[in-house]
DNA sequence: CTGAAAGCGCTAACAT
DNA sequence: ATGTTAGCGCTTTCAG
C-alpha cells in the first residue's frame, strides 16, 4: 500500500541509500539530488516506516508517561511540561493511564523491555522502590516524578511535603485555629503519609497535642473527601479548620458544608494542595498549595533525555523543588 | 543487552520458530517444548522486540488517542472508555495531547503514515473534514469522536447538541426565565455553533425574541466564561439565567457572581454542558448536560477495531447519542 | 510437531 | 557524492 524507500529511490533514480541520506542527516548530498529525491517523497507521499526504522536504529524517539490517573489535573499539568521539553528534542511522548492499577503500571513498564519506549517517566507510581530499581538495574531509562528513588540511574524530582504541611498548618495557626481536621488522601500513598507527618510535627512544635479523632481517611477524591467529612460531623467534635491532602478532596468539604449549612470560612476554613485548576473558581477561592507542576516535568524529561543520551552517571539526580502555599478566601478568616 | 528470540531458542534447544510459535499462537506445540521454552523465556527475561514484530507483522496493535486538550475532563473520561475497551482486545492506548493546536493534530495523524499506530481516534478535531476524509482515503484507520464526518470508512460518535441545547432552554424557560445569556465557546468550535443554534431554535419556538447583547464568547476554559460574564454585567441589561457552554465556563460564571454578590439560582440561574466530575461538588451544584462519555469512547473503539479487522466497510458507522440533562441546585428554581 | 530460511523496510559501513 | 549490501529481530511459509 505505501511506497517504501526503494521506490522512492527508483521514481528519483538514486540508491535508496542517498534517499535516507536525504531525509536523516541531509548532508554529503548535493542539493541537486535533495531536490530530486524530496519531489519523488513528495509525489509518493512517503513516510519512513517507524518499525523499520526502530529496528535498525535500536532506538524510537519515544518517551512513555505513565500517570496514575489522567483525570487528575494535577497530572495532566505534568504532562504538559513533559509534551513541550520532548517534543522540542525531537521526542514523542505518549501517555499511559494507569487508573490507579499497579498491574497496569507494570504492563505499561513492560514497553521499556520491548522496546515500544526509549525511556519512561512515572508519576507517583504504585509500585514498590525495589520493583522500580530492578527494571533501572537491567539498563533501562525510568524517572520517576514525586517520590525519591535511590538508584544512581533514576532521576527525580519532588516536593517536600513535610514541609508544604508544616507552612499550611502555621498558617492554620496564625488565623487563631487549634482545633484542625486532616483529611487524608489513601494512606498507603507516600503523600498521605508525608503530609500526616508535617500535620503531626506542627501540632507538635506548638505543643498542640494530637487527637487523632480529627484525622479521617479519604481517597484523594471529591467523593471521599464528601464521606469522611460526613463522618467528622457525626462524631460531634468541635473544629475550626480542614487540612485537605489535595483539592478534591477540599471541593467535597465544600460540599459536605454546603448541605450543612456551614460556612466557609468563617465556619470553618478550608486548606487544599495541588492548586487545582478550578480551585481558584470556587467559592470561596480554595487556599491550597502550589507545586510548579509544569516545570517538574519539564525538567525530568530533560534530565531523561540527557541520560538516555550519554547513558552514563550525572550528577544532578534529585531535584527537590519548592511549593508555594496560596492563602485564598477559604482560610483567609483571622479567628478571634 | 536484551535476550533475543535465538538466544532463548539456544538455551531451550529448540529453533526460534518453536519459540515463536509458543509465544504467540501457543497450538501445535508439544506440552513438553513449550515448557522448555517458556522456562528459557523466564530465565533470560525474554521480551520480544516489539519493532521486529511489528515490522514482520505489518501491524502494531496500537491506538492512538488524539485529545484536543487533556486538561478537560471531558475528553480523559472518554478515553478511560477507549482504554478499556481497547485493553479487552489487546490494543494498546498511547493517548497524545494536541493541546488545542491543529499543527500538533497534524502530526501526531503522521503516526499513522508512518505506521506507528494501527488506527487513531481523534475527539473533536479541529482539523478540517477534507483534511481527515483524505487521511482516510489513503487507506489509514481513523475514528472521530463528536463529529460527524461524512465518509464511509469513519466512524463517527456525538451527541446532537442542538436537541439538548433547546432541552436547556425548554428548562430554563419552564422555570420563568425570559431573558437568558448564551455564553459560547470560542466561535469557530463547531460545538459552539450547534449550542448557539439550539438556544436561537428554543428562543423561535417560543416566539421570544433574539436579543443578541445576551451572547457573549468564551474559550471553554474558566477564565473565558469569568471574563464574558463580567462584560455582560458591564452593560448593565437585565438577564435572569446564564446557559453556558461548558462546566469550565459556568464554573467563571460562579467566580464572577460571586465577586458582584450576585446569589445563585435566586438573582441568577446557571446550567453548564459535560457534567465535569467537580459540577455537582460546587455550591449549588450545576446544572449541567450528561454525555456518556465513557460509553462514547468505548463504542468508537470497538467499531474502530472491528474496521481495521475486516478492512471492510460495515454498515453501522454513525452513532448519535443521547444526552440528559441533570437538574441541580443551580437552575432549580421556579421564578415568580 | 519442528526446523530452515526468506524477508518485513530501513540505515550505516564500506566501496567506488 | 553516491551506490551496494548486510543485518536489525522477528514471523511465517515451506519442508521434513
Amino acid at each position: 500500500m505505501d511506497a517504501k524507500i526503494i521506490d522512492v529511490a527508483a521514481k528519483a533514480g538514486v540508491s535508496p541509500a542517498t534517499v535516507s541520506r536525504v531525509l536523516n542527516q541531509a548532508n554529503g548530498v548535493t542539493s541537486k539530488t535533495r531536490d530530486k529525491v524530496m519531489k519523488a517523497v513528495d509525489e509518493l507521499n512517503y513516510h519512513p516506516n517507524a518499525a523499520a526504522k526502530n529496528l535498525r536504529q535500536q532506538k524510537t524517539m519515544n518517551i512513555g508517561v505513565i500517570a496514575q490517573d489522567i483525570n487528575n489535573a494535577y497530572f495532566t499539568e505534568i504532562i504538559k511540561g513533559i509534551e513541550n521539553m520532548a517534543y522540542a528534542q525531537k521526542y514523542r511522548v505518549f501517555i499511559c493511564d494507569a487508573e490507579n492499577q499497579p498491574e497496569k503500571e507494570r504492563e505499561y513498564v513492560t514497553m521499556l523491555m520491548d522496546r515500544t519506549m526509549d525511556g519512561v517517566i512515572m508519576i507517583t507510581p504504585q509500585l514498590s522502590d525495589e520493583e522500580i530499581c530492578e527494571v533501572a538495574n537491567k539498563g533501562y531509562f525510568i524517572a520517576v516524578i514525586g517520590r525519591n528513588i535511590e538508584h544512581p540511574r533514576i532521576p527525580c524530582i519532588y516536593t517536600d511535603n513535610v514541609k508544604f504541611s508544616r507552612q499550611v498548618m502555621e498558617h492554620l495557626l496564625a488565623c487563631g485555629h487549634r482545633d484542625i481536621v486532616f483529611l487524608n488522601g489513601y494512606p498507603e500513598a507516600i503523600d498521605s503519609y508525608e503530609r500526616l507527618e508535617g500535620y503531626l510535627k506542627a501540632l507538635k512544635d506548638n505543643q498542640i497535642p494530637f487527637r487523632p479523632e480529627l484525622v479521617e481517611n479519604g481517597d484523594f477524591n471529591e467523593n471521599g473527601g464528601y464521606e469522611a467529612m460526613k463522618r467528622l460531623f457525626d462524631k460531634k467534635i468541635p473544629f475550626s479548620a480542614v487540612f485537605a491532602a489535595n483539592d478534591e478532596m477540599a471541593l467535597g468539604v465544600y460540599q459536605a458544608c454546603a448541605e450543612r449549612g456551614i460556612s466557609i470560612p468563617d465556619q470553618l476554613a478550608v486548606v487544599g494542595v495541588d492548586n487545582n485548576r478550578i480551585s481558584k473558581y470556587v467559592t470561596p477561592p480554595l487556599s491550597t498549595v502550589n507545586q510548579p507542576k509544569y516545570t517538574m516535568g519539564a525538567i525530568i524529561v530533560e534530565r531523561l533525555i540527557d541520560q538516555m543520551n550519554d547513558n552514563q552517571y550525572e550528577d544532578k539526580r534529585v531535584f527537590v523543588v519548592d511549593s508555594e502555599l496560596l492563602v485564598r478566601g477559604s482560610s483567609n478568616f483571622a479567628r478571634k
